[in-house]
DNA sequence: TTGAAAGCGCTACCAA
DNA sequence: TTGGTAGCGCTTTCAA
């Protein structure tokens, strides 16, 4: 193994300069800085990251706890999952996946063992159980999602109250006045996942402001699902003209119901979804969508555990404004 | 921080006996093992993951080296990602995660850094180039998927030779005489990747033997890709009655478009997946299917590296018989 | 601008 | 069955 003595003396300099050369954090004559690298590269070098984590104490390992549900969108995680990847390598760290089975003893565990720096959490519920073991955790801590009190905790999400505005907003310009929101399964509102909430609360606050009627129904991830939520929508008196999906994984199955019940999409009926763009356009019929930003979600949750790492503290909740595009399945109602 | 030294003070041991009680290493008489325990856990102690691994040069992490290809199933790649790290628990492990892109540059530098101790690579292909780095590794390397030479690799996947031929012989069992194979995208192809070659040998093998006439289709993963390939398949003068499709992607899109046609499975075709079973009970028919075990490759890939790790070598290539499960797609051909 | 050297916390060898 | 202790390879303080 090549260590950092073996570079000194390669390089005709002392560790400590070597250290300094690869940290920066002192200066170093050019001349000096050029044999130092010369002899990193020519043996090979690489710092071992258990003796830097040892005296540094600092890891440069980032932990993510991922969940394991599926009934939530694995792409959408997936997503996320390698666009935090992705920029933890720009910071120079690397990325320990945790399960969240492994619950908040987990995420002690990596931290009091100095595995990682600062812990990433994502699928955060509004009564969030690990909100006082991440809070007491000497580490930084970056929720993807708002629990019911995120003081002293950062979290970034998408602004899924906005979001919920936006559907009906582009529904009601659309002349809409009766629309439905398919929610996601019951499991989902049943744990208190933070986002259906305020999906919700957006949604139902604009359409009163609107005037607008709606419904609001859970559905099971399968066509059962599907088509027991279509019965009791479609029966309806007053007949919906929009619905507005929150749930990435009955989108395929919806479309070909509504096909199969001769409902064509959007002159019968719109449909506006929630969900990544990519799934959005595999449909039948390209939706119309709210994106659901999983990169850049990701992404940030990333800068903001660097930042705190850096000892930066700064605002604890950032929501990122939703981006509606307008597909081929949302149209004017037809009179 | 609470260190060994601490706990040794509190249990009135050394050091070292405290060292040799987590690690099992050396017999200990009870009453000790219980002091030491004891003070453990009252002083609340983790060992520092750095100072252990730069101690024993065993970092207790495996690295995960996952694709981001969007062009295959998401799903299947994480539940492989969960059962390693699940298996990786049972074994005192964590999973750091790589992405495929940092290359074998990535590989050799966690494994330079001594950042983990061993690595497990999915999506392997035939001529896969990262094959020299993990042969010049020094550190175990397990391949999901097998590469043209697995010589000095550990290699574990589905027998999908056998995956095929199970395919034909069960549409052939039923009487069926003309099948397709609808493959994965042709950018899979292309890419060579090695699974997608093995299954097609056991189908054409297969088909050969029993009298099958078959055909050979990529498609990918949109609902135009489906539609191509169904305009052309179905226009063949001799109808087929049964196709195999080895494209989870597609299955949605697929049944829906062969309803739209008015095709009826099975009775006016049937189908045959290969996929994980949660994603075939998803479908509007409860699809007939080959399992892809996801779960079960990432649990033995964890179990041969840690193998390895303890200096066992062993059979290097490791493959998974096929389980096919039949269920509402497939059937007796309809005279 | 550079060097010397004291630890960081643990493991495992050598002794007893 | 247990203790003492020399390192593991690096960072960082103190000194020059």
């Amino acid at each position: 193994m090549v260590t950092i003595a073996d570079v000194a003396r390669a390089a005709g300099v002392s560790p400590s300069t070597v250290s300094y050369v690869l940290s920066g954090k002192r200066s170093i004559s050019e001349a000096t800085r050029r044999r130092v690298h010369h002899s990193i590269r020519k043996l090979g070098y690489h710092p071992n990251a258990g003796a830097r984590a040892l005296a540094s104490n600092r890891s440069n390992v980032l932990a993510l706890v991922v969940p394991l549900r599926t009934d939530l969108n694995v792409p959408v995680v997936m997503q996320f999952v390698t666009a935090t990847v992705t920029e933890a390598r720009t910071y120079d760290h690397d990325v320990l996946l945790l399960t969240a089975d492994e619950g908040a003893e987990g995420l002690h565990r990596v931290v009091a063992s100095s595995l990682a720096d600062a812990i990433i959490v994502m699928d955060v519920e509004a009564a969030e159980p690990r909100v006082p073991v991440l809070r007491a955790l000497a580490r930084p801590a970056v929720l993807i999602g708002v629990p019911a009190d995120p003081q002293g905790l950062a979290c970034v999400d998408l602004d899924f109250t906005a979001a919920g505005a936006e559907c009906v907003a582009h529904l009601a310009d659309l002349g809409h006045r009766d629309i439905a929101l398919i929610g996601p399964s019951p499991a989902v509102y049943e744990r208190g996942t933070s986002y259906a909430g305020r999906f919700l609360r957006g949604f139902e606050e604009t359409a009163a402001q609107r005037g607008v009627d709606t419904v609001t129904l859970a559905c099971a991830p399968s066509y059962d699902g599907v088509r027991e939520v279509l019965d009791d929508l479609l029966a309806r008196p007053r007949a919906l003209t929009g619905l507005v999906v929150h749930n990435e994984a009955i989108l395929g199955p919806l479309l070909s119901e509504l096909a199969r019940r001769g409902r064509h999409v959007p002159d019968d009926i719109s449909v506006l979804a929630v969900c990544p763009p990519d799934l959005a356009v595999a449909q039948s019929v390209p939706l119309s969508s709210v994106d659901i930003p999983a990169a850049e979600l990701g992404g940030l949750a990333v800068e903001l555990a660097m930042r705190r790492l850096d000892g930066l503290a700064e605002p604890e909740v950032r929501l990122l404004p939703p981006r509606l595009k307008v597909r081929s399945s949302t149209g004017p109602v037809v009179a």
